[in-house]
DNA sequence: TTAGGGTTAG
């Protein structure tokens, strides 16, 4: 070109950024500052950083784009600004996003839209939650950007109320739905056990793409509806729409979880010849998964051995978990001992390893297993429960004394433990973490869990025949099931 | 005929 104008530059490095050429894209940029005639302007930093909102590592490069524009003076421009936050999020350095956000200081509604984001992905469901609110209250007026973030966010944190009255607002505040919005309601009230309102988001979409059916084939996989999940998938396909990797995966894992074996085999023999999908490691790890735990672990040991793909050990772990399930404690030992091996420092590993004993009551070799833990340094991930009480999220722990109500919370507690025991529950201190002491404390230790805590907390404020919803961060424990159906039963209050 | 941010699984 003769005359490279600013114009010229921008599109060219928007080019290279969003072909995932990173490199020659910030090579362009640099060339443009020292040609001197040409500053770089607000376009050319939403240009250069488009590339960038795909997951990379944070180089110096980044870095100092910021502080670059910092100095230009650009950071107060609302597109730029949306940009660095989403770079610095897409890298998982929130505290980066953070920073940007606040010196930018905007209400501009791009800027909060990229900040609650960044939130939703530093797992900050209530933090983008409290974002929203802010933003009603500068008056900044959500778009449909915003209320899908904002339904996921409510999803994950099985807020129903909250996300039942943002969809209320969305419904009057913008006046056409897009197909994005629309899927992450399905998402929301499936996450929040609400089926059949996630089915009528579902029906409303006029034009339904393949994230819809993904969506709604997921919703039904999660609430153990196999046969409704293979309707959807048959009715995707009248509709000329292909499924895609999630859709196959989905599917899956309706089977999965409905123990449903030879249709997941079937299904997974068919993906790349009838549907042209090539199996990725997930739907390995699927069948595994599907296989171990209806039992069959010999079956999913010897698919593992036959995988194309290089098993890893997360696989291993799922053929680990299923065998406490099943108490299969030999073939448990020899698993575990390989992952240990191979993976050192991952807790999980030990933790599976000290189930595997405790589900059939050896309880030395289990506390054996958690010194040895304890002696290296690793601690399990915590587990925690969430429940939504008056549109107020409320979180415990094992434990969790840190609630004002804390003493009724243990009363109520309590009190609902003798009555379930009186009609018939017998705690299974099997699902109990060691640890000192004979059966009466590990029996004891069994009350204090979270999901127990967050129900006595839930049946202590809420008066009517109320269905209280809990949301926890891992598997939920075999005991706090049985516990759960007995709770049901003598307060008439349903749960999921 | 240049700009930003969103949705599905595990």
């Amino acid at each position: 070109m003769e005359d490279r104008n600013a114009f010229s530059w921008n599109s060219l490095i928007r080019g290279y950024s969003l072909a995932g050429q990173k490199e020659a894209a910030l090579k362009l940029f640099q060339e443009m500052r020292k040609e001197g005639i040409l500053s770089p302007d607000r376009f050319t930093l939403p240009a250069l950083l488009s590339g960038a909102v795909h997951a990379g590592t944070l180089d110096e490069e980044f870095r100092s784009l910021h502080s670059y524009i910092i100095k230009v003076g650009l950071l107060m421009d609302p597109f730029v600004a949306t940009s660095l936050i989403a770079m610095y999020s897409a890298r998982r350095a929130y505290e980066e996003s953070k920073m940007a956000f606040d010196d930018a200081n905007s209400v501009d509604v791009g800027v909060w839209s990229s900040m609650i984001t960044a939130s939703m992905k530093n797992e900050e469901g209530e933090k983008a939650l409290e974002l929203f609110t802010e933003m009603l209250d500068l008056e900044i007026k959500p778009n449909r950007f915003i209320f899908s973030t904002l339904f996921t966010a409510c999803g994950e944190l099985s807020a129903l109320e909250i996300g039942k009255q943002i969809h209320g607002y969305c419904s009057k505040s913008i006046e056409f739905s897009d197909n994005a919005t629309q899927n992450s309601l399905i998402n929301m009230y499936s996450n929040c056990g609400m089926i059949e309102e996630a089915m009528k988001a579902f029906d409303l979409i006029k034009k339904p793409n393949v994230i819809s059916y993904n969506s709604v084939i997921s919703a039904l996989a999660q609430h153990g509806l196999p046969e409704k999940a293979s309707e959807q998938f048959k009715r995707m396909k009248l509709h000329d729409l292909a499924p895609d990797e999630i859709t196959i995966l989905s599917l899956l894992t309706a089977f999965n979880h409905a123990g449903l074996v030879k249709e997941g085999l079937k299904l997974f023999s068919l993906m790349e010849d009838k549907y042209m999908i090539k199996a990725t490691y997930q739907h390995h790890a699927s069948i595994v998964d599907l296989l171990a735990r209806a039992g069959e672990i010999d079956d999913s040991i010897r698919f593992i051995n036959e995988m194309p793909l290089k098993p890893e050990t997360s696989v291993w772990r799922i053929v680990l978990g299923a065998c406490s399930k099943h108490q299969e404690i030999e073939i448990g030992k020899r698993v575990a001992k390989m992952l240990i091996e191979e993976e050192p420092l991952q807790a999980a590993n030990y933790v599976l390893l000290a189930n595997n004993y405790a589900r059939v009551e050896k309880w030395i070799e289990a506390e054996k297993i958690k010194q040895m833990m304890n002696a290296r340094g690793l601690e399990k991930d915590a587990g925690f429960s969430w429940i939504e009480i008056n549109r107020r999220i409320q979180r415990f722990g094992v434990q969790d004394k840190s609630h004002p109500l804390s003493e009724d919370i243990y009363k109520r507690l309590h009190e609902l433990i003798n009555k379930i025991k009186a009609a018939g529950y017998v705690p299974d201190i099997s699902f109990t973490t060691v640890q000192d002491g004979g059966d009466d404390t590990r029996e004891e230790s069994l009350y204090y869990h979270s999901e127990k805590l967050a129900f006595a907390y839930g049946d202590l404020l809420t008066n009517e025949k109320v269905k209280l919803r809990i949301m926890k961060n891992i598997r939920v424990c075999g005991d706090c099931h049985q516990a759960y159906m007995h709770f049901s039963l003598i307060t008439g209050k349903r749960f999921c």
